[in-house]
DNA sequence: TGCTAATTTCATTTTTTTTTGAAAAGTTTG
DNA sequence: CAAACTTTTCAAAAAAAAATGAAATTAGCA
């Protein structure tokens, strides 16, 4: 972080840097909230998708005023869905962190590991529903069938089309 | 609502009504979760899914027994997705509800009515960071137009993308 | 128009989620 | 291997979101 006295024309690099930052943070807080994660979250991955160098842990904490606890728990899902990662720094026995930006591949983590998931409960409650179902041979019945086979296909549709999102995502 | 007495070989059609609108009622609620519905919504459009005759609300709030106040709300968000509508009942001065079923439309709803307008804030958002970029011209500007760059291809291949989703669902 | 049933609104309560901070656990290195 | 530093964990506090229910509003009917 270069320490440049502030005489510009008009603002000093410091704050150029500190106003891009707070748009990338309130971008990534938003963006990270549609996807239903804490806010924390998204603060940790905007300050550090503007970073140029790897962030320690201690950094993240004072720069966004958020409590190490609140860190340590926002980096480790950041890590889980591979949004960011630890670099080495020389000298340093602090992890440092970076942010991934290849977001094609973001988002296809995101959907095998938020979203997926639920897709297969939600085939397992289909077929709860058809075992209840032979029971009926009412008129009713031909209606509960219709509305079966339509959560099929919506899921088997669901199943195919989220993993292939990402790659129709030509950024 | 037929009354049929529950003397069946396994079970009335009552009950396996009543099982299919439970797992009806859960595969929705959870669906509705990912998307960042309350439960009441899930609940109520679990509800009406199966439900072959329009119901009342009075109807929705005694068989789901959640309050008059959740049902309204409830209702009025699955009005606004177009995820319900009204169906008028001769001698009934009750608003009666119907599912809209058609998964296409309804997803397409959903993505221009709570995906899209974050769209835009977030293009506002990139705006003024390119507002605060130009001061620079040190070496560290490269990294923030690569960034911000990535920002704007992103937005942009997601408000292309996003609308022509519901089209890609092939049912 | 006035009466009643139906619905909406919204302040309050309840529930759920997120954050905090301090203790515990884990690491590094002198 | 022990002292210092770093990170994780987790119970408790705080904040946010959702549900409630009663009052206010609206709409249908006689």
């Amino acid at each position: 972080m270069p320490q440049l006295s502030p005489i510009n024309g008009k603002q000093s690099i410091q704050e150029t840097e500190q106003a891009i930052e707070i748009e990338s943070i309130d971008f990534f807080v938003r963006m990270m909230s549609i996807l239903g994660m804490p806010r924390s979250v998204g603060e940790i991955y905007g300050l550090l998708y503007f970073s140029a160098v790897p962030l320690p842990m201690d950094q993240i904490v004072s720069r966004l005023g958020i409590s190490i606890g609140s860190a340590s728990q926002g980096l480790k899902t950041l890590r889980s869905l591979k949004a960011v990662r630890t670099s080495y720094v020389a000298g340093d026995r602090r992890d440092h962190y970076l942010a991934e930006t290849e977001f094609r591949r973001l988002f296809s983590n995101f959907i095998k590991e938020e979203i997926m998931p639920h897709m297969e409960s939600a085939k397992e409650r289909i077929a709860k529903m058809e075992e209840a179902l032979p029971v009926q041979d009412e008129k009713s019945a031909e209606f509960y069938k219709i509305r079966i086979e339509k959560l099929k296909r919506l899921t088997r549709a669901g199943g195919r089309l989220l993993p292939a999102l990402a790659g129709l995502l030509k950024l």
